[in-house]
DNA sequence: TCCAGCAATCTGAGATCTCAGATTATTGAC
DNA sequence: GTCAATAATCTGAGATCTCAGATTGCTGGA
């Protein structure tokens, strides 16, 4: 009895949506571990839709099969977060450059709408809700292109970020957070590449930055 | 009684290897369907590693499941070629471009010795030769950087343009290729960052220039 | 009190069974 | 002879069983 999504369709589909789902936003703790029967347990499935699942995430460096019988979340790294950072600042911008001819006005009005959401979490200190509008926000913009690639490998990226950047917002705060959306949605209404480019970059920056005044000690 | 590699370790992994293998040195033509018990029987394992092994490629993009109950590897269109190959633009150059300070004397003399068998591939129209050559040549260099998020990115786009590739060369032949690896190499000598660039644009563009002679009627 | 050794449990991986749905082939009627 | 309908087979997906190995915890001796 899967609680989650896509009844009618793919079961580890939709295990593997709501496992994504989670990292994603940073619902993961890194360093925290995790077992097939433990999520099948939690989802309500049996073993294997979670195994697959688990599997896949494996395969995307969301997760690491460690020492064998050991399920565990990568623990954060200064190396391994601005790699992944180096990769958001080579594929967004251009993701987004190749985006911003398919974003019409009801694509646009979704955006204002999600950083609507994003302002008031910033306001309140939601990292939750910001975690979640954050990564609303930059795919509504991506996914606007019909060439599915990039978004694909951004996707990964996020998958691998989700984790460290809920810990680094949970210990910085998001109030430091230069509201660079508002800048892009901009960007987007006046059709500029050049700016657009340069907001999502900035955004990224943004977050590179907080790592500066947080740290990797913790974890393991 | 599995036949291949890795008895030890993971069994799922070593399928999904070989797989993984087939696909980048276009040894599985595009349209051609794939089922797990076919692929378990000729590997001489069970469906489950098989099973496990096609997911994780239908989430890299390399097979698709089409309409339930068929798994094909997807058939090569222009759009698709060219959105690969702008990835492959954008993210190769750049991995080559951080590799270069990695590679010291042993991994150059291994570049040297992929690339002469390349020469020989060339010259005797091996397709099969070339592309396997042509892969190792490649991820010699990226993989020298201690970073694997770019490498591995890189990968996933290669499972996807292996199998179109060797559509192309087989069907336009090898001959009409420069050989920029012998520039590549150059540049690595001389540590020249540009020219290194320069040189991995121009042998991915000679990709799509074959495309332009080639076409896309073919498959499925 | 501390450490070593053994046992119990936990967990991932592979095999096998079953089911549902889709494709295909065969057969029968018009 | 052709088309449609039905039956048989093929195939992917999920569940369950089992095994090996690793970790954990308990117990007993020094």
């Amino acid at each position: 009895m899967p609680t989650t999504t896509a009844p009618d369709g793919l079961l580890r589909a939709s295990v593997y949506e709501e496992l994504r789902r989670r990292f994603v936003t940073g619902k993961i703790m890194p360093g925290s571990s995790l077992s097939t029967r433990g999520v099948a347990m939690e989802l309500g499935v049996s073993q294997m839709p979670v195994r697959e699942a688990l599997s896949r995430l494996a395969a995307e460096g969301a997760v690491e099969i460690r020492s064998k019988r050991r399920i565990v979340v990568p623990a954060m790294t200064a190396e391994r977060f601005k790699d992944l950072l180096r990769c958001r600042e080579l594929l967004e911008p251009e993701a987004a450059a190749s985006a911003l001819p398919f974003i019409d006005a009801a694509r646009l009005k979704r955006l204002r709408v999600v950083d609507d959401a994003l302002g008031v979490a910033l306001k309140t200190g939601n990292v939750t809700s910001y975690m979640e509008g954050n990564f609303e926000f930059h795919f509504t913009i991506y996914r606007a292109q019909p060439r599915r690639t990039m978004t694909q490998l951004i996707e990964t990226l996020w998958l691998q970020f989700g984790p460290y950047m809920r810990v680094v917002y949970g210990r910085v705060g998001t109030a430091s957070l230069v509201d660079q959306h508002q800048v892009a949605i901009r960007a987007v209404r006046d059709r500029s590449t050049t700016r657009l480019k340069r907001a999502i970059l900035a955004d990224i920056r943004d977050g590179m930055g907080l790592i500066g005044k947080s740290g990797f000690e913790s974890g393991t």
